[in-house]
DNA sequence: ATTGGCACTCTCGAACTCCGAGTGCTAATA
DNA sequence: TATTAGCACTCGGAGTTCGAGAGTGCCAAT
């Protein structure tokens, strides 16, 4: 059924009023903000028929409308406008970015912590990568009871290992611990390696040390990580400034609640189909979210690799706003990360620069 | 002034029931837990005394004592008994560790983790390694487009980087890029490395391409990173669990102090002298600290980097168990991680790991 | 020095009242 | 037929009162 053209401006006058205020909009208040040529018993009517629709309803007999799930679901859909950021908000994401994209390593904490400043809101952040392989080992000789594994995957990431000996070790069986790693240990995943595969690797090179072993676990070790999506909430805290969340049992359960990595996670099976996500209350799957909102948006991070950036709040969430900074979060990312892109915008040097650091100790 | 054997035990006594439930403690109470062979009066008269001299006061007239900060301090540093964990928790905490140090990457935000979990309270993990600096430099050629560079620290940590080019770059190349680096990169500090320095690289190597840029730029990204103590929190949604910060006010007021890593890295001019250190309620300098309570221990990461990790919570809290927990923490991680200790126990192979992997994109 | 007894104080929760915002309905109006 | 003014009604929230209960402080007795 279609809704009156009135009936929309009212509408939304009333999520956004009431999104603005977290108080129930009575018909008085949306007979001066909506600018109708008719008085508030008029609106009366119209709040009247809206509420039997389902889109608003009383959380008591006397008192003003508050919008459902359902009524927050037509003005996202079909009401909202949507919004454009100022060129300030986006120069700010624009700035930030390029400062958090030094430290990739980072990455996740560091994209969901802009978000929630951003925003307001908690925020949370996930990267998956499609399981990676190894494509390549280099072991550097230090001197003659260390050296340094250096493993390049399938992602174009790399890692690497410090390995300490207590016995000495000879620069040509680095090398032929290299090859043999080279020749069959690349290009598969984890549960490809087999303790009877480290044994005959063992054997081909004669090694009595153990370091085999030890290489064999780093691998092992490294392909485990790249399958655990890397998972991150920032700003927990803001949902205190909420007045939803004032009751401290609803905000620790839904605080507990996202910050487990595990719960994050699952919302990755969330398809955002390229745009912005927005979960209104109930259509949330958690429990735990029943009563809360989630906008979602993913990123493209090069690769077949995904991320998803999300901001969790009341219901009464400022959809708009949210959803426009989230959708620029996620468009400027993909752009700095996705395949095929241009070279980020901002770098002052000539040469584009895949991967980035990482600290171990 | 020297207080009585009698009320000493009296005091213990509430503050330990207070930590218990919350609830001011009644002179009837006491009698009954602490196993005087005298009445409740009596008990009365000595709280009166007790009272009088700063360690307990009452929230109103007729309410039962609550335990002042000094009370805390004398209960910290005289009465209670330090607690000794149970081969459980010691078993617990072991295991975590050994789990959690095969990511050294994430050390910190990990070690806060399993404090967190294991004191029911806010955690947070601070790690600061002094200025280190590089002392090896090794470029590996993949290809005539790709290079990593790997990274040495002095502290024996390693970090890399994947470089990709949009101009073929040849072996030989790479390899006097690496010759100049090793002679004039490491040991350096970051204020060091100037614009001229990088540009008589430069030309030395006859490099038109910016290659010398971009190694060096990631030298001092890196050596500006480990300079940065890296700061987390974990589990600031248990602080909505106590009964104190019921106060939506409150507790956020708390949560976003913690929440920021710049407020945690001035707890570390907290000085433990090696042991646990606790800070009670207005002992804190931190304005947003003064009435919670704060129990830091201090821990040996090899080299002269120290590691802190603390706990916040009210100024009831479980003293005795977090100190214990904190410092069995500290401990077991320093003989790990610390200098010239002993190899961990329970890896499984022969040969003393020091450092970790990493990943980078 | 310790104790039982007792009057006193103060908080907390329940019950009650009152006020005002906002509704729904009806009758009048364009 | 759609809109409007008017009005009675409802209900939540703030403020108040009140009693119960816990705990104290003090005194007189031991």
């Amino acid at each position: 059924m279609e809704l009156s053209e009135r009936k929309k401006k009212i509408l939304t006058a009333v999520v956004e009023e009431y999104i603005r205020t977290a108080e129930p909009v009575g018909s008085k208040t949306v007979a001066q903000t909506a600018h109708l040529g008719c008085s508030s018993a008029t609106i009366r009517n119209e709040l009247s028929e809206l509420a039997s629709m389902g889109y608003l309803e009383q959380p008591h007999t006397s008192a003003g409308r508050v919008p459902t799930p359902l009524g927050y679901r037509i003005y996202v859909n079909e009401l909202m406008q949507r919004q454009k950021l100022s060129l300030e908000e986006t120069e700010e994401i624009n700035r930030s970015l390029n400062e958090k994209l030094r430290e990739l390593d980072h990455l996740v904490s560091n994209v969901g912590a802009l978000a929630s400043s951003l925003t307001n809101y908690p925020a949370m952040a996930i990267a998956a990568a499609p399981p990676a392989t190894i494509s390549r080992f280099d072991l550097i000789y230090i001197d003659a009871n260390t050296f340094i594994i250096v493993a390049m995957m399938s992602n174009n990431s790399v890692r690497n290992k410090l390995v300490r000996l207590p016995v000495s070790v000879g620069q040509d069986m680095i090398q032929r611990l290299s090859s043999i790693f080279n020749a069959n240990f690349t290009g598969i995943t984890e549960d490809r390696i087999t303790p009877l595969m480290i044994r005959s690797a063992e054997r081909a090179v004669d090694d009595t040390m153990g370091l085999t072993g030890v290489i064999a676990s780093f691998a092992i070790e490294i392909l485990s990580d790249s399958q655990t999506a890397e998972a991150a909430v920032s700003g927990a805290n803001r949902l205190l400034a909420q007045p939803e969340y004032r009751d401290p049992d609803k905000a620790h359960a839904l605080m507990s609640y996202i910050s487990d990595a595990d719960h994050l996670r699952e919302l990755q099976l969330t398809d955002c189909g390229g745009g912005v996500k927005v979960l209104i209350g109930p259509e949330n799957v958690a429990e735990e979210l029943r009563d809360s909102s989630v906008v979602l948006a993913e990123y493209d991070m090069g690769g077949d690799a995904k991320g998803l950036i999300g901001v969790v709040g009341p219901t009464r969430m400022d959809y708009s706003s949210v959803a426009a900074k989230l959708s620029m979060i996620a468009e400027m990312l993909s752009r700095r990360l996705g395949n095929g892109a241009a070279p980020p915008p901002g770098l002052d040097n000539k040469l584009v620069i895949k991967g980035d650091s990482n600290e171990q100790q």
